[in-house]
DNA sequence: TCCTTATGTACAA
DNA sequence: TGTACCTAAGGAC
């Protein structure tokens, strides 16, 4: 689950459901209970994402830095909680509702100006009013770096991960092995503006759709189908499986140990 | 029941 | 570049 726009949506999720309320605040696994015992009973006051980095907002100056890593999940659910599972790293709760963080790489409580230096590593986020696209631009101009590593580097632009990657390189016939300085100004404008508005629909639908309208199954004539991971996307795992614009064969590949997914005939370096 | 895999990152060598 | 860390689902037996 865990790209950019999921954790936008957690943000969200957790101000609607605690902001402004007295919290119960547990850690039933036992690895954040000193820290959920100084939290426990005090008010959450905002939720803020930046790239994959959560900060929930306890009292004036308390934050809990949350970042999913590949396995964390978070679960909402009604009051009254079940007894927890001990898994369950993080629990809040209150007279109407529960929420369940599990398996993060990271849960921990941080000062102001910890999180500060956390959004100072960061690049820009296509989900942040504030972001500015022609930072991320600047490096990438400058780089011989493929732009399939740069668009993973949160330190270039914060939230992207393996599957906005993939399929924004699809949707612009852009090949992951170009390197970033032979990417042209007008195409990085076009993938910032495409990222924006796809993350944007993530943040909405809680899912990565990626797929065109007139791209779709229906509109091909083709049958419906769901991918994988739950969304409707170009070539993200669908490795050998042809493209759904020219037929060739999805191709896959290891890079920095993650998995690639790219159509060697739709994207040009 | 075991094995593999996963939308991530940090650190060591 | 390799490895460690965190969890759960799905597939092979």
């Amino acid at each position: 689950m865990p790209e950019g726009h999921t954790i936008h949506r957690l943000a969200k999720d957790y101000a609607a459901a605690f902001a402004r309320t007295a919290v119960r605040v547990t850690s039933p696994q036992g690895k954040f209970t000193d820290s959920a015992a100084l939290l426990d009973g005090t008010v959450l006051t905002t939720a803020d994402a930046h790239g994959k980095h959560l900060f929930l907002g306890f009292g004036d100056h308390h934050w809990v830095h949350i970042h999913l890593g590949l396995f964390g999940k978070v679960t909402f659910g009604p009051a009254p909680a079940p007894p927890p599972t001990d898994t369950v790293r993080l629990r809040l709760a209150d007279d109407t509702t529960y929420v369940d963080l599990r398996g993060p790489t990271t849960c921990a409580l941080i000062t102001d100006p910890e999180k500060q230096a956390i959004h100072d590593r960061l690049g820009p986020d296509p989900l942040r009013p504030d972001a500015d696209p022609a930072a991320a631009y600047r490096r990438i101009s400058r780089s011989r770096t493929t732009i399939a590593t740069l668009l993973m580097d949160q330190k270039v632009i914060a939230g992207v991960g393996n599957v906005y990657r993939a399929e924004v390189l699809f949707r612009h016939g852009i090949d992951p092995y170009r390197p970033g300085k032979d990417i042209t100004p007008a195409e990085w404008d076009a993938i910032w503006q495409d990222l924006t508005a796809l993350m944007r629909e993530g943040v909405r639908n809680n899912r990565i759709d990626t797929v065109r309208p007139e791209h779709t199954p229906e509109a091909m004539g083709r049958p419906p189908r769901v991918d994988d991971h739950g969304g409707e996307v170009y070539v993200y795992r669908r490795a050998n499986r042809p493209c759904h614009l020219c037929g060739s064969p999805v191709r896959t590949a290891d890079l920095a140990a993650r998995n690639l997914f790219w159509c060697p005939a739709c994207q040009k370096r």
